[in-house]
RNA sequence: GGACGUUUAGCUCAGCUGGUAGAGCAUUCGCUUGACGUGCGAAGGGUCAGCGGUUCGAGUCCGUUAACGUCCACCA
């Protein structure tokens, strides 16, 4: 015996070893190489702040799938791995370990405050990516970037000036969305919907003239502070008069005026709206088109400012009760409804926004959006599943100017710098020491940094060296596969796109791989308040690395939701412990001196058939990884290794393993050849068990990893011969069937005869039957005479065995109609078809010559059902 | 208000370009068959949500209805 397993597949003594092993070897590693093609990947990175988490684990383990298979087929593959510096998520980290130490950001200084997080960076940022490293994944480490480095960091200020000087770049004083929490503006992307039960406060605005008063209806009356007009619609006969009055805004006193906009809708509501410019998108439009001053009502904390009077720093909810009370103390409320409306939250601290007028950076969208829609419209990028592109074209098409200026100190500060002394606005790669304007030296940079999603948008070409003309990025850009959840397709995967094509003129990748998310037992997303998380890394600690791969590919497919239920991983880890102890033996009846895995010149039966079926599934599971349907792809690895290689062909090699000479070798030989080929298909989704077997097999090369794909083969096609082995398993099937209806034992072995016409396969095949269908001889012959015998009647053979006092003929003889009775069934309808003129004539030939052959398997089966009842009932 | 997705065995889900349904788990029966009881052999269980259409033929294509879910949207 060469090597030995233990008997139960034990990952934790596997898998780190492996990992090492690969790494230190540099098998992850990749250098343009001109010989071959490139395939590309780079992993969406994953926050520094970030732990290891399902949604991970599935995205990368896809990655990795991808990966290690392209890099088999022989591919130059690389996968750039990665972290982001997420700006606001890892401000609030470090500014909430501040605050357990009592000091504020303020405190630090910018400066400081920055120290104090590339510290962070330094001790946690790391932490994601050597968990990543624990699911196996095979990406280049020694290329990792970060979001932030001076790579990355350049890429953006390129960027920046570039669409600046295009005219793409612009500051504006716009509405925008602000977090008072966060205290920082996010981008339209960025704002969570969601709907909540509301009032709906109706109130009374008099006219300035005394002649009466409007009534309007609000969800927000704290706004009314920065009112500036009321409008109604244009068409609007009942308020035709008043158009151009004033009203005196009750509490404030400020004259407004009546204005009318076609914004408004006559039919909602009293037709008339309180228009605050200042906290309110809509307003706001209508504001610039009538030119209505702007009041800020509210500071970044969302509390009302000095422009709210006696109001003044009441927070917003504070100042809404007061206001309300206020109003209905002057007699100005008329009413107050319940009322369901969606509200607009922050994504990263569910606070309520409050839209808000300031001055911010923006890109603008409109002429970055139509190359982007263009060429996913053209083919050159395709999303798979294909619906999302739907999603796409509606988001791209609809997309507004993107705010990209953040009110933070983590993250890329903007390259904008402006003249104390003449207001000047200098936009540059490299920090200017004089204004260009007005020759002042004092300047002063803007204080703000970008949206996170701004250095993001980069990344498939600022890692590979842009803006310089690098070897990698000229061989490896385009990227091929981009996979991702769905659930950032708007923030990251458009936004490579579009900044792809305006800065490289080719597109980021040519496929996008949409996942789902993970949900727990129950459906429910998982999530850090309900606590119902799956870490992971537990589920690697009970199954294994392999197993939890295992499960997310298996029963997933593109773009849909899936559940983690821990059966799912009980049964890949199985399924690896199957593997292993087919290995086991297989490695047990190996010599010390074997050959690497080949063939055999000569072939029996049940090799055909096992190297048929195996030349098969390197064709399907080859397309089915080419095509991105991995779930499929490894649903047939499953079935193929289970069924096919353990519960069948190791069976049947059993005989001639226990004997011995050339027979015996043969077996080995096949044997070995397609349990090392099997590996090799599998590998992609489970590499450590892979590579363990794999190396105590006879191989060639140094790791699995870096072997080759198997191929299909056309000389390995014995379909024929494949064919006559399922009539010997189809038989075996049938006595095992019978008997265990009949509830003997396995240890109660029995005489078998065949009647068939296939007298030499049945009489090959004798040990067979032996030795997984309990016989304890095998007769064949063109017919026998067996009264009283147990009759199993195949498509091939009319199988008898005598076991006479076992059976309960009248059972035996229901059991036999019964089974008539289905055949005839089955018979009718297919005899139903071919009588059908309009089938025979236009459904494809293949087809019908299929049913022709059934119908006439299934006479002959008939006929030999009819004589074994025959037989029963003239017994005596 | 739009758009999309899901609805297949008790549960969780596969099912690619249309040819009379599959897996895992669960259930029932039998098994120390020298790789594996994290196993072996066998069984039961589905009008593929409803209706209509296209087709020789539909879980698979089209229309429609219902339930659930997701995303998008400026109705104060």
């Amino acid at each position: 015996m060469a090597k030995q397993l233990e008997k139960t597949y034990e990952p934790k003594s596997v898998e780190s070893r492996l990992y090492d092993f690969w790494q230190n070897n540099g098998y992850f590693h990749s250098e343009p190489d001109r010989s071959k093609k490139p395939y590309t990947i780079v992993m969406p990175p994953p926050n520094i702040t970030g732990k290891l988490h399902m949604g991970h684990a599935l995205d990368n383990t896809l990655q990795d799938i991808l990966i290690r298979f392209r890099r088999m087929q022989g591919y130059c593959t690389l996968w750039l791995p990665g972290t982001d510096h997420a700006s606001i998520a890892t401000e609030e980290k470090i500014v909430k370990a501040l605050a357990e130490q009592g000091i504020t950001k303020e405190d630090l200084g910018r400066e400081g405050f920055l120290e104090r997080a590339w510290e962070w960076k330094k001790e946690y940022g790391g932490t994601i990516t050597s968990q990543l490293r624990k699911l196996g994944s095979s990406c280049d480490w020694s290329r990792e970037r970060f979001t932030m480095d001076e790579g990355c960091s350049e890429a953006v200020k390129e960027v920046f000036v570039r669409l600046y000087e295009k005219g793409l770049i612009y500051k504006g004083e716009k509405i925008i969305n602000w977090c008072p929490h966060c205290k920082t503006t996010i981008s339209d992307a960025e704002v969570e919907y969601s709907e909540q039960d509301g009032h709906f406060w109706h109130l009374r605005y008099p006219l300035t003239d005394g002649s009466g008063y409007v009534e309007l209806a609000t969800t927000r009356p704290e706004t009314m502070l920065g009112d500036t007009a009321v409008a109604v619609n244009p068409d609007d006969e009942r308020y035709k008069d008043i158009v151009g009055k004033t009203l005196t805004l009750p509490l404030v006193g400020r004259e407004i005026p009546v204005v009318a906009d076609s914004y408004v809708d006559p039919e909602f509501g009293t037709g008339v709206v309180k228009i605050t410019p200042a906290h309110d998108p809509n307003d706001f439009e209508v504001g610039l088109r009538h030119n209505l001053p702007i009041i800020n009502v509210m500071d970044k904390t969302a509390h009302i400012n000095q422009n709210g009077g006696k109001y003044e720093g009441l927070e917003r909810y504070e100042a809404r009760k007061q206001i309300v009370a206020d109003l209905e103390a002057g007699g100005y409320l008329v009413k107050v409804e319940p009322h369901k409306h969606n509200v607009g939250e922050c994504y990263r601290c569910n606070t309520t926004i409050e839209p808000w007028v300031s001055s911010q950076w923006f890109v603008k969208m409109e002429p970055l959006a139509k190359p982007a829609i263009d060429v996913v419209r053209n083919g050159d990028i395709k999303f798979i599943p294909e619906r999302f592109d739907k999603t796409y074209f509606h988001w791209m098409e609809n997309i507004r100017d993107w705010c990209i200026s953040r009110q933070l100190w983590w993250g890329h500060r903007l390259p904008v710098w402006y003249c104390d002394d003449c207001g000047e606005t200098i936009v540059a790669r490299e920090e200017p020491t004089v204004c260009p304007k007005c020759g002042s030296k004092h300047l002063t940079q803007d204080p703000d940094v970008l949206d996170t999603w701004f250095s993001s948008a980069l990344w498939p070409f600022s890692t590979l060296g842009w803006p310089n003309n690098t070897e990698d990025l000229d061989f490896f850009y385009p990227t091929s596969t981009l996979v991702t959840g769905y659930d950032i397709i708007f923030f990251w995967v458009a936004r490579m796109i579009f900044s792809g094509m305006e800065h490289m003129k080719k597109p980021p990748f040519d496929t996008i791989l949409i996942h789902g998310i993970i949900r727990d037992s129950q459906g429910r997303k998982m999530s850090k308040s309900l606590g119902n998380g799956i870490d992971p890394l537990e589920e690697i600690d009970k199954y294994g690395t392999d197993a939890l791969r295992f499960t997310l590919a298996t029963g997933n497919s593109p773009g849909n939701d899936m559940r983690y239920l821990p059966e799912k991983a009980e049964a890949s880890r199985n399924f690896a412990n199957k593997l292993w102890n087919a290995a086991r033996f297989v490695l047990m009846n190996l010599g010390d001196d074997e050959k690497a895995p080949h063939l055999p010149e000569k072939l029996a039966l049940e090799d055909k058939w096992v190297i048929t079926l195996f030349n098969n599934l390197v064709k399907e599971v080859t397309e089915n990884l080419e095509s991105f349907e991995l779930g499929i792809a490894v649903q047939k690895l499953y079935d193929f290794i289970w069924d096919i290689l353990c519960d069948w062909y190791i069976e049947v090699c059993k005989v001639r393993l226990n004997g011995e000479g050339e027979a015996k070798e043969q077996a080995k030989a096949v044997l070995v050849y397609v349990m090392s080929n099997t590996l090799k298909l599998l590998h992609p989704f489970m590499p450590f068990i892979t590579e363990e077997i794999w190396q105590t097999l006879p191989h060639d090369g140094e790791t699995i990893m870096l072997s080759s794909w198997p191929v299909y083969d056309e000389k390995y096609d014995f379909s024929a011969d494949a064919a006559d082995f399922e009539r010997i398993m189809a038989a075996i099937r049938a006595i095992r069937n019978r008997r265990a209806e009949m509830n003997v034992p396995p240890s109660k072995k029995a005489e078998v005869y065949f009647a068939t016409k296939q007298i030499d396969l049945f009489k090959n095949a004798g040990v067979f039957f032996e030795r997984l269908a309990s016989a304890s001889k095998v007769e064949v012959g063109s017919e026998w005479d067996m009264k009283g015998a147990v009759s199993i009647v195949t498509a091939d053979a009319t199988i008898y065995i005598p076991m006479d006092q076992l059976i309960d003929f009248e059972a035996e003889l229901a059991r036999l109609k019964k089974e008539r009775e289905n055949d005839l069934k089955v018979l009718a309808g297919i005899n139903a078809k071919l009588n059908n003129e309009q089938f025979v004539s236009k459904a494809p030939a293949a087809i019908v010559d299929n049913q022709r052959e059934a119908a006439a398997k299934l006479n002959e089966k008939l006929a030999l059902l009819e004589e074994s009842i025959k037989n029963i009932e003239n017994r005596n």
